[in-house]
DNA sequence: GTATCTGCAAAACATTTGCAATTCT
DNA sequence: AGAATTGCAAATGTTTTGCAGATAC
């Protein structure tokens, strides 16, 4: 065991999750990659290194992941969820063009917010659609 | 055919989209009610008076509205798109306990942008998921 | 040994598609 | 008649569910 599936034992442990050798494996592909994937592309790139990994694991992990506050649910797009584990505030950029996604590292107060309106917010979403600086031209 | 009729056909033709009557009905649905139905709502509530009415159209109206700029896409929620003729800039907060989405009349320069970190924006969504303030007593 | 985790297959849904029927001008 | 619109039924694709088997403590 490396380094960092040490780290991210202990990041699961500390929010009342069991540290099995799936759940570390996926939460350190979304913090490696970060690439904000769908199940698809989890079970894609990790399913050949371990063999016995099913998507219905990526599905149970990433809801519980979520459910515990240790990753993102991106619904930017109409058919799929994306997940991230950055949870530092950030805005993302969809190209309609070249269908990447990108980061923003927006400083933006509302993103930040815990009230509004009188509502308790848990979490806040920041997302553009448009044509990248690379699709453009 | 009373006046609201008459206000939505000209703002379909003005878009390039010819006024059917099914197309008019949807749209005047979303204006009136303001509720971000999903396709399933539209087609109940406004079924009974067209009868002939298929949820295949109002999948073809919806997306061909879009396509338009005559209404925004929410997908906010993981497993269904909502639909809003609103159009101006606003914020929406979701209630994880009542499940009710909320318009919030944001005023967020990030909101307006049409150019950010050099990718040219289309379509910016500001959105928020917590406990509503109905809820959270 | 008991509780939790995992995996398969089937089910459940929302959405899309192909194509035929209808409607409008 | 010709072109666009509409509707049905089937297909698609993602996510959920039920339950059985495996694993961990």
């Amino acid at each position: 065991m490396d380094m960092n599936d040490q780290e991210i034992k202990i990041i699961l442990q500390k929010k009342g999750v069991k540290p099995s050798l799936h759940r570390i494996k996926i939460l350190e592909y979304l913090y490696v990659k970060k690439n904000h994937p769908t199940v698809d592309i989890i079970y894609r790139d990790i399913s050949g290194d371990i063999p016995t990994l099913s998507k219905t694991t990526i599905y149970n992990t990433l809801k519980l992941l979520y459910e515990k506050n240790i990753i993102r649910m991106l619904t930017i797009e109409e058919n799929e969820v994306k997940y991230d584990a950055t949870m530092t505030n950030h805005a993302h950029f969809k190209c309609i063009s070249c269908r990447k996604l990108y980061d923003l590292p927006v400083r933006n107060r509302h993103l930040g917010a815990t009230e509004i309106d009188g509502h308790s917010v848990i979490e806040s979403h920041l997302y553009y659609r448009g044509t990248c600086k690379f699709c453009k031209n």
